[in-house]
DNA sequence: GATGAATGAGGGTTCATTCAT
DNA sequence: AATGAATGAACCCTCATTCAT
């Protein structure tokens, strides 16, 4: 008899998630453009399909919205720490090529090289904001790695080196390559980032499993 | 009669030089500090120790202040491929260790991570710029580093691989890390990086070197 | 069946009454303590315990609101004239001690010095506001002073001056310790407001009275 | 041969107190009018014919600038001191008429209505600015006149009461009227200025010298 | 050439008011 | 009726740039 809402309207609380992220997505992507100092929060409140006396019901400043981005990208770091984790009982050398998969994934994924900009950029100016992305996030995952490779080098199929350096070298690459894109863009960087990381799993893998 | 300067002023084109150099340097060391956005024309000024008025008649606007301390950063990079090429004859194993003691010897200098930083942080907002910086400093050096690689492979002592990625592998490392200390601090950032680099030559070249 | 409300709810006109004096007590409060411009509604209606958008019921814009409070404040101005007027025909010097008696207890209540300041601060910003105060408070107070003081000196109890004049000087020191009090702060004003007004009340009946 | 500038440019510290002198000018007219909240920094700028920008550099901040206007009205405040203290040897019933010429003339004075106002409204606001109004011009011009009224008590001319509520008393009319001038307006507030002064001159000495 | 006072466009933030729930 | 999330106009302040000295 009468007509359904189509979209029936979100409850409460599922819009407010939903801004949100909408927010949080809009301001990654113009902190990334224009960096912070340059992105305008009447910008990033459009971008976000809000006013921009919204923003503020959600973010109470400027800062607030960087540390927001930053905490956000946390999670699926996170993510991947558990799902290597899972997997570290594994023969060594497979996980190791599983974390480059990782890697390349994110790589792919057009969040990561924008939040590795922003996090580049930003992070001296928000160092609290860095030394949580650093403590919740890089070192669990350089940890997790380290301990694979600790595991590699004890069953003696790894030569021995310190884990912790190794695990810098094996996620070296990702990161010079997503900086890379993102200052030299994706067109003139002068490399696939595929064959990049292959290229590295297989020359880190022949190094380590050298004499 | 009238009272020499005891210290004689130097000569003109002496003098424009060397306040080019030090507008230059502080404004590096700004832009570092604070961001492009965040850096202001006046705290240069006084960092180079001359007034506001007077910067701009050595650079036109901030933007080309920008550019300036981009394309004064080129020279150091490019005296590092000229240094690596003269040794490019050599052994091709002995020429990677070069080229890693280079890149220890540019991470010791604080100028290299700072520009660094800035050129992450500001080369999409001067995207001629980072340009010029990939076309006059990135891909020469990848260049030579690729010949180096190549000439190895060709001799039979590296494994066949693409010369070019192998060439980034090789900087990636040393991008990283300045990366990282400048995002986290020195004394954060978890690791040393003469260690991290040593640790890499050693097995970049085993794994090189290895069937 | 159903538990009935312990405190049975006001009937709906005596609730809106409450309310509204509610919301008046709280606006004199902040307008007094931050002005006009530095007071915020929603402020305003925390502290009358109800939500912002409920205010809007009660008074239709903030300016509403700031004629809402002095209107308010007009009451008891009008009952200490018709306090004064039913004495009227007391002995003259009597009852100017009487109207000193009634200003030291207006000082004493809190209210009357944070309403002479908004009166003071806003007044210019609401002028058909301090117009109705003027006409309805001020100048029918002015006026039986000025009859009090009249018959004193038809009766030549009272020296002859314009009754006029006379009914504002005597009420001069309340005014000017109201703001004094306000401005200054009740610690720091450097006096005791009942010493000043029964000085005043002997001083200005002994002037009065003299020759 | 040359015309000569008709109006020499004034020297640059000429021109610095000038440019103050007329932002102090035009914010003190501002802030009146419209309160300090509801007055605009532009505003001001433009009534003071300079731009908002250079404002701030004579005024770091709005609220700098209303303690500009405050510090800047203690002047003449102070000089009104001065004035009655060289005059304190006199006899004191014509020193009184003196002060109360000197209130007068302060009335007369379009800033003086619109100074009270502007302390009675933002006094409160900005209570360090107020306590140096208070300690370096009220307390003082309060102490001389208490001198030249005790001094009268010794000699017996003036009967024995408090010389500092006396002083209050001698100066609260010419409060009260400021502040019904501002508020009411000089053409409604009812009265002349100068009458009331004077029947309160001779109201006041009449008590003061009765027995 | 060197300087810094002057400028005004621009942007972060606040808050009165509205309106869907 | 009551609420508070949403909104955008308004305002303080900053700072790149200009220009008179």
């Amino acid at each position: 008899m009468f007509a359904e809402a189509v979209v029936p309207p979100p409850s409460r609380p599922a819009q407010r998630a939903a801004r949100e992220a909408a927010i949080l997505g809009a301001a990654l992507r113009i902190f990334a453009e224009r960096g912070y100092g340059g992105a305008r929060i009447e910008d990033i409140a459009d971008a976000a399909g809000i006013g921009k006396g919204t923003l503020y019901v959600y973010f109470s400043s400027k800062r607030a919205l960087l540390e927001g981005v930053v905490r956000a990208a946390a999670d699926p770091g996170l993510a991947a720490i558990e799902s290597i984790a899972t997997q570290a009982e594994g023969e060594p050398a497979a996980v190791v090529r599983v974390i480059v998969e990782r890697a390349k994934r994110a790589l792919r994924n057009e969040i990561t090289p924008v939040f590795a900009k922003v996090l580049v950029a930003e992070g001296g100016r928000a160092p609290e904001v860095s030394a949580v992305y650093r403590k919740e996030v890089m070192e669990p995952l350089l940890g997790v790695i380290a301990d694979v490779i600790g595991r590699g080098i004890e069953r003696g199929v790894f030569r021995p080196i310190d884990p912790n350096l190794a695990a810098r070298l094996l996620l070296a690459p990702a990161m010079a390559a997503a900086i890379s894109l993102e200052v030299f863009g994706v067109g003139d960087a002068g490399f696939e980032p595929d064959s990049l990381l292959d290229t590295h799993a297989d020359l880190f893998l022949a190094g380590l499993q050298s004499v």
